[in-house]
RNA sequence: GCCGCAGUAGCUCAGUGGUAGAGCGCACCCUUGGUAAGGGUGAGGUCGGGAGUUCAAUCCUCCCCUGCGGCACCA
């Protein structure tokens, strides 16, 4: 037997005959480590214990102290066990696939009547009872044929579907919990005692279309947790219900910023508290966009279907967009319009009017666009994803060749503004050309260059999605992560050459001769919709001063304190906070507690002391201490704290 | 849009084939209290909408709407 030479983490080698394994491999090197052993890494490769090694390779032996490797086997052994608990209950039911993923796993079943969480109850006492079984988990290749006649002769036509999308060439892998088969590609641990039996919890039943396509059945999913120990698990459950103590749909409704019903599915009732937030964002986004040579401008709501048919929307995206019919009775002809989803159209009308010239470009206009976008059903979620937004849209016209100047001027500029709104944490990604595209590679070569450029330029690192350009130009993306390690793409910046073109759109150059200009289509916050969700749920409320919506309660102790709460009120909103009095006929405490549930961020407690002295007791949100300070110079320190980070 | 679940007072929720309850909130009264809920009294509901079964429906059945969790979608 020809002998292979394996590379251990501290540097050493040693050599083994071909076609041992890791497991063997734990055994040579020490009786504990055999034992403790769970899996490997051969040459970059999680490796099953039981795989032979058939060449030279670079090798590290996991244990359970190996968190990444020890997960990933818990979960995936956990998925199996799940998938044979269902199947132990009820053999009728049919598997599918069932991956890990983060936190977890899921499994996708194929099942008539839907799981009841009494089932999940069910199913979770059975794998507990299958855990503590410690079957051992074993491994075989088969060959296509054997494994095709194996699932039909089961009924299982997921799985012959699946072993036929397995590439040739590619091993067909069969797994066995005790006498549970499941076609895997591993790998697995050793046994099902290996999975901590208190450590793991099912989640929730959704349906999900098998392989994602919604052409497709809809199966039954379920969600699962596992972690290494009880503690773990516990802790990612304590999480989950913080994460729910930020839900901007709760805290909307608590900080009373705003409501939503059912005449106007997917559109926001903004109330003055919300407004707030709102307008204080609006008026920073126009001062930054006036500082960064943008023109601001203001399109119609209703548009006439021609302008749509002429930008492409009424074909490509129509099934998004709210129609609008004018009766005949009412208006001089029948007349089809739509509501706008989307500013770009209007802001090429404006460009169009009059002649450009090169000198006017680039030309950056922007609009706060309200637009409306019918969002199928299922897609709603609070303010975050609705059917009537405003973007903090704009639109540079230039030429090709200023594309990377602008991206890179773009990028800097939407740097500041993110961390002015306390973001410091975002990423960018560039999307490149798809399969179905317009335009010459050439050009695509170009464009894509100027991008990554750019972003070298400004000094930011970036990934590459491979193909998830638009039809018509490769795109950045910026996505922040939030306080709670959250993904949210907000920014972003296009590039078209495809609209002006439909729309005829040109400026005259140096030669005397019309061009089409570019457009470049840039968003920073996305929608303040969203934004503003995600401002909420970043802060868990307690939005930054300048944002928050009540800045200021002044609080009285007794009501012989009335007249100077209303005072210092009056001096507070006379230097730029918002304040307001409460005097109402309530304890301290209770209008403490009031107001800290509501996230007001300073309460001033005004009793007979204060008015004797012209001080205010300040109390900040979270804070116990309260500090004792002169009138004056809180107005100087509060009306400071309220100007927004750019004017400060 | 698809699968599942849900909709009862402003909010959170209980409940019943014979038109309904709690806590908080709200109003009024007492109380003037020093930093996270002082006490009392009271008002408030077409039980999401429509149809059906029934002597009788908030409750059972069907359709619709909206929401929630996923999936799909996000030119």
């Amino acid at each position: 037997m020809s002998q292979i030479s394996l590379t251990f983490p501290d540097g050493n080698t040693r050599d083994y005959d071909a076609g041992v394994t890791p497991a063997d491999i734990a055994s040579s090197i020490s009786n504990s480590l055999a034992k403790k052993a769970i899996s490997a890494t051969v040459n970059g490769q999680h490796f099953d214990l039981q795989w032979p090694i058939t060449e030279d390779a670079a090798i590290a032996i996991h244990t359970m102290k190996d968190e990444a490797q020890a997960l990933e086997l818990i979960r995936h052994d956990a998925a199996h066990i799940m998938a044979r608990a269902v199947q132990e209950i009820w053999p009728e039911v049919k598997v599918t696939i069932g991956p890990v993923i983060e936190n977890g796993w899921y499994y996708d079943f194929d099942r008539d009547a839907p799981f009841t969480p009494e089932d999940l109850g069910q199913i979770e006492a059975k794998m507990k009872e299958i855990i503590n079984r410690r079957d051992p988990v074993t491994t075989e290749i088969w060959d296509r044929t054997r494994a095709v006649k194996h699932y039909e002769a089961n009924h299982e036509p997921y799985k012959v579907e699946l072993v036929g999308m397995i590439p040739e060439g590619q091993p067909i892998r069969m797994y066995w919990h005790g006498h549970w088969q499941d076609l895997c590609r591993g790998p697995h641990l050793q046994h099902t005692g290996q999975v901590p039996a208190d450590a793991f919890k099912l989640m929730k039943v959704a349906g999900a279309y098998w392989r994602g396509d919604s052409d497709r059945p809809m199966l039954q999913r379920i969600y699962g947790v596992a972690f290494q120990n009880r503690d773990q698990l516990k802790k990612y459950l304590h999480f989950l219900e913080e994460a729910e103590k930020r839900d901007h749909r709760r805290l909307g409704r608590e900080m009373n910023l705003f409501h939503m019903q059912e005449e106007a599915p997917g559109q926001v009732f903004w109330h003055p508290n919300g407004w707030h937030i709102y307008t204080a964002l609006q008026d920073y986004m126009r001062r930054q966009q006036t500082r960064g040579g943008y023109v601001e401008v203001n399109t119609p709501q209703v548009v006439d279907r021609k302008l749509w048919e002429a930008s492409g929307h009424w074909d490509k995206y129509q099934d998004n967009m709210f129609i609008v019919e004018v009766d005949e009775d009412h208006a001089r002809e029948k007349a089809i319009n739509a509501l706008k989803p989307m500013n770009c159209p209007c802001h090429v009308q404006i460009f169009n009017q009059g002649l450009k010239s090169y000198r006017d470009l680039p030309l950056r206009m922007a609009e706060f666009g309200s637009c409306a976008r019918y969002e199928p059903s299922g897609a709603l979620h609070g303010i975050m994803r609705v059917r009537g937004f405003t973007q903090d849209d704009a639109h540079i016209f230039c030429t090709e060749a200023q594309i990377e100047a602008e991206t890179a001027k773009f990028i800097e500029f939407l740097a500041a503004i993110y961390a002015d709104l306390g973001f410091h944490d975002w990423t960018i990604k560039l999307s490149t050309r798809p399969e179905k595209r317009i335009g010459s590679d050439e050009s695509w070569d170009r464009v894509e260059k100027a991008l990554g450029d750019a972003c070298n330029k400004a000094g930011y690192a970036f990934d590459v999605l491979e193909g998830e350009g638009a039809f018509y130009g490769p795109k950045l993306e910026f996505t922040l992560t939030d306080a709670i390690g959250r993904d949210w793409q907000c920014g972003t910046l296009q590039v078209d050459p495809n609209l002006p073109e439909r729309l005829d759109a040109t400026f005259v150059a140096e030669d005397g001769a019309k061009h089409r200009p570019v457009m470049l289509h840039r968003a920073v916050l996305g929608s303040f919709e969203r934004f503003i969700g995600i401002l909420i749920e970043e802060h868990a409320g307690k939005l930054p001063f300048w944002l928050a919506p009540r800045q200021v309660v002044v609080a009285s102790i007794v009501s012989d304190a009335d007249t100077y709460v209303r005072e210092v009120v009056a001096a507070l909103t006379a230097a730029g906070v918002r304040a307001e009095a409460d005097t109402r006929n309530e304890k301290i405490n209770y209008k403490v507690r009031e107001h800290s549930v509501g996230k007001v961020p300073v309460i001033l407690a005004i009793g007979l002391k204060e008015v004797e002295d012209r001080t205010v007791t300040l109390r900040r949100l979270g804070e116990k201490q309260t500090r004792v300070i002169a009138l004056d110079e809180v107005i100087a320190e509060l009306s400071l704290e309220a100007t927004p980070p750019d004017l400060a």
